[in-house]
DNA sequence: GATTGTTCTGACCAATCGGTCAATATCATC
DNA sequence: GATGATATTGACCGATTGGTCAGAACAATC
């Protein structure tokens, strides 16, 4: 780039740097890693195709930083969670950040399910590593809510493949659920209505007493 | 073909259309309709590729001969459901038909989910019509059983939603599931595990009582 | 065994793929 | 305004893409 000052330099280069993952972002969560090609991530970015070899270097270093920046926007999920923590409010923190994390990066969330659909070549050791500590850990409090009583006796491994596809679905297929339901997109009062949905249906299910409120007009218990 | 007797021949055909369709299921599902090549499809059918243009015409024929025949693979879902069906029968049904489904044709799961990461461009049609239609009947008929009392008030379209992703997840993201668990393929009982979670979580969600002998040794009730 | 109608496939096509590179353009510094 | 460093990009590379086609191979009929 041309030399500017060191700050404004790196934030010029910063913006360029995200132009060009926004762009593959968008066309690798579409067609994948083999069908995504740089002359359409170039076109989606505006910019010549060389120009994103120059500051990704090749195809699959762009693709994993994209892997990488998702995986990092997943942080904030079930992060702040204990053996005192109410079960409750966990879950339901779980499916509410869950949803808002794949309204906010729709792309990412369908581009990390092409990646598992590929079979996880770039993901093996995350998904065996890091995930699987996340998974176990997270699992193991949820085991001692159910030793005492606070929930039903249900696998929490399950339990968390549940909410992480239930929430993931409406991003992801987001092309198959506007269609079905007749819509163009869903819209915020969908949204609110799929989680209060979501909230009642396994937070019910595990056992779980649903707090005051939340059921206003939403489902009538006996 | 070398000309048979008529039955024969047309046997000798079918088997080597089939050879090529289920070939091409494993790589459309793998890498989605850009990203799978003719030549990766001969190689995995054992065929020259000009033998596949021979017997499909075109990738997009062979493509769209896939998607016909997965969608006729879940004609059997969800099709008993009346008013006057038990609630928990048939949810408990779809479930397991739809884990049985997605089991028995993890590939053809696969190679759906990759087209509607796309953008459904193939299947606009199918989804805003005839499943459109689908989901709009059985809502109905759910909506008939919460006004009856005889389940809670959700909505019936989120509820289907819910078992849909909840099964498709573990044919579709079965890569991501394993090394999790740290398996190499999910056993049978880890399925009759899933599909008693699953049915003990979302028949209780919904407010509908678990049958009898159900919950063996599976979650403590209150 | 010549005829006929398929089946099969290597060779080939223009277009596109990911990636390289040399030439040019741009700016900060001196 | 000369120098040096980085930014930009059109032109090009060999490989691969989906698709075509002519002709070889094949089996049944006459």
């Amino acid at each position: 780039m041309p030399a500017e000052t060191v700050t404004s330099e790196n934030a010029q280069r910063e913006r360029i740097e995200q132009r060009i993952l926004n762009a593959g972002e968008q066309v690798f969560a579409k067609h994948g890693y083999r069908g995504a090609s740089l002359q359409s991530i170039a076109d989606q970015a505006g910019l010549p195709k060389a120009n994103i070899l120059y500051y990704m270097g090749s195809k699959q270093t762009l693709y994993i930083r994209l892997l990488n920046r998702m995986m990092r926007r997943w942080n904030a999920v079930l992060e702040n969670i204990t053996p005192d923590s109410d079960p409750g409010q966990v879950l339901s923190s779980f499916i509410r950040t869950k949803m808002v994390l794949g309204q906010r990066y729709p792309d990412g969330s369908r581009l990390f399910a092409a990646e598992i659909l590929a079979g996880a070549p770039f993901l093996n050791e995350y998904l065996a590593g890091e995930l699987r500590e996340w998974v176990a850990s997270r699992a193991a409090i949820i085991r001692q809510w159910s030793a005492q009583g606070r929930m039903d006796d249900v696998d929490p491994r399950w339990l968390i493949f549940l909410i992480w596809s239930a929430t993931q679905h409406y991003t992801e297929y987001s092309a198959q659920v506007t269609r079905v339901i007749g819509r163009d997109a869903l819209e915020d009062e969908d949204l609110a209505s799929i989680i209060h949905f979501l909230e009642h249906v396994i937070l019910k299910g595990c056992g779980i007493a649903l707090r005051q409120g939340a059921e206003s007009g939403g489902a009538s218990e006996p």
